[in-house]
DNA sequence: CTGTTAGCGCGTTCAT
DNA sequence: ATGAACGCGCTAACAG
């Protein structure tokens, strides 16, 4: 058993081998033919010798890196606790790591790092994109603007002037069912809680609660939050105090929001769901931890990440995909306490 | 403005600022001098052209890659939803990148993709390695043993045959301080909720209560759970169930199996803190959600991800750090309504 | 089928 | 202070 700990390079595979060096390049990259009794002595010499491709050199050599960076962009100093996002990255993950590109993530939570991720696409540092963007501003999409790699976005934007396509759920359809599942065990005086206006996703839910609300929609029934945490429930159902009497469901963009109406709800002295009911969004894990635990809408995150990971090998691979090509992921309702 | 989207190198700044391109090189990594003059012109042109350095180039070049890994290693298919974790990436996220490094987060979550991760780190990948076990088996740690970078751990491993330096959290002093603060209050009857065994934090959090109950201390009075989860506490709490009456205090080695013990001590009826207390650990997001919110023990898990980052700082300068050297980083009690 | 060689983009001597 | 040339480890195109 060897110890040595020396770079050991092509080169020395080749010399033990007992073959040129350009040989074992082929025999790496299977592309030519190499001789049987070649390939024997060249795989018994890598393994002997433990020898492992130098990645840089490979990427200089072949123009590529056979890494994909997932890009998260938080607001600045934010932890990305958002259980979607770590399971998306697990799914992504997968599919990449079984197509033999490695997923590497990057996360962008100041100016500084900005800056340095920007400096990093532009150094060709990976061969595609995936980008989650959680807050509000695209500094890095416009990075993406000047290079040609493949870039595949998490979520249905609204910034017309980027191409990429993106992957994301079908937010709108999926509130409008849970909105109609209230309407038809005869919750019939709804109020909404939206989502952030910087949000793709709170726009496109707060449409689907109209679509089943039909002539019924009224502007007054809905609550505009500033974010999508907890506090924000609490608010919206403080400020719809006055009409608790007559109303008799919540229907919130997401679950952490339906947590805070609950919260709140139960402080005023309602029971949820026997006077109100309380739908959520997401099937987080809040959903089974809260009390009465959330009848919300799921969505499969994983899949979220292996659907553009998928996209994106798509793209590596040469196909054409057409600008602005967007794929909706089907949502579920999942019936539970609250409503 | 050129819209030129054609690598532009090295060469291509050399000869638009008219010098020779060793002179850019030199220019860009500072060393030598080089004219005041040639400086303006060199400076002029890279932001003209938009000049970035190819990464690939730099490191095969100069050996080195400029950037860190941190290795998140997670059951099968898990996800990695664990806050603190995520605080932690934030917070080494920072400080590399304050000292010009570029952290990548790569996740084993399955063989291959352990194999794969085994293979880039031996092909040199990355100048230094963070390293997350959150579950039992250290396959990879193997793999370390053989490459020259430095390596941080996440947790004082019980692994003696691993000589790398750890940063960790005085989990055994937080723990017996709670659990001083219970019997403080006259909660002499105390039962505790150990973690997993393969945990070394379990390990020391439980060595932690005995401390603080010495003699009083007793085998009958530890649950040992097989993971950090929910249903845990509540198992927990079902197999205490005879001993209910006299028990005045649950101690749990995470916030997790605190609010499985709360929910199911709630289902069978008993008033959480006045007839039990219960005590959790991490200040979890979960320590404010449950109801009553949790007295627990934080950790400032970015302050953990900085303090990673800075002690692999300081091996990749080359100062030499001692074998198994442990850095612990303090706990407090964040006292709520839960005990 | 295989050996040879010219780059890939950049850092680093060695002269000048 | 600066230009020229070599090498980092590997791929690919070209002979043979």
């Amino acid at each position: 058993m060897k110890t040595t700990r020396k770079k050991v390079t092509i080169r020395d595979v080749a010399q033990q081998a007992g073959v040129s060096y350009g040989t074992v390049s082929r025999y790496l990259n299977g592309n030519n033919h190499v001789s049987k009794d070649a390939s024997r002595r060249i795989a018994a010499a890598i393994r002997e010798l433990e020898y492992t491709p130098n990645r840089a050199a490979q990427s200089l050599a072949q123009q590529r890196t056979l890494t994909v960076a997932l890009i998260i962009q938080v607001e600045s100093n934010e932890t990305i606790v958002q259980a979607s996002v770590s399971e998306a990255m697990t799914g992504a993950n997968q599919t990449l790591g079984d197509a033999g590109y490695q997923m590497v993530t990057l996360i962008a939570n100041s100016d500084e790092s900005t800056e340095r991720i920007a400096k990093l696409v532009r150094s060709d540092f990976a061969d595609g994109y995936l980008l989650f963007s959680l807050s509000n501003d695209n500094l890095l999409a416009n990075t993406f603007l000047n290079i040609s790699r493949p870039v595949v976005r998490s979520e249905a934007g609204d910034r017309g002037d980027l191409p990429y396509p993106a992957v994301d759920f079908t937010n709108r359809d999926g509130q409008r069912d849970i909105t109609r599942y209230l309407l038809d065990k005869d919750r019939a005086d709804l109020v909404y809680v939206c989502g952030p206006g910087y949000s793709p996703s709170a726009v496109n839910r707060l449409e689907g609660f109209k679509q089943a609300m039909g002539e019924r929609f009224n502007e007054r029934q809905v609550y505009y939050a500033d974010d999508w945490e907890i506090t924000s429930g609490e608010m919206a159902a403080v400020e719809f105090q006055p009409m608790l009497n007559h109303i008799n469901g919540f229907v919130c963009a997401n679950d952490n929001i339906a947590v805070g109406v609950i919260n709140q709800l139960t402080r005023f002295g309602y029971r949820v769901p026997d006077d109100i009911a309380v739908t959520g969004f997401d099937d987080s894990s809040m959903a089974i931890l809260a009390n009465p635990k959330l009848t919300t809408v799921r969505q499969d995150s994983i899949l979220h990440g292996q659907t553009m990971a998928e996209l994106l090998l798509k793209m590596m691979r040469g196909e054409q995909v057409e600008d602005h090509y967007i794929k909706l992921l089907p949502t579920s309702i999942v019936e539970r306490q609250s409503a």
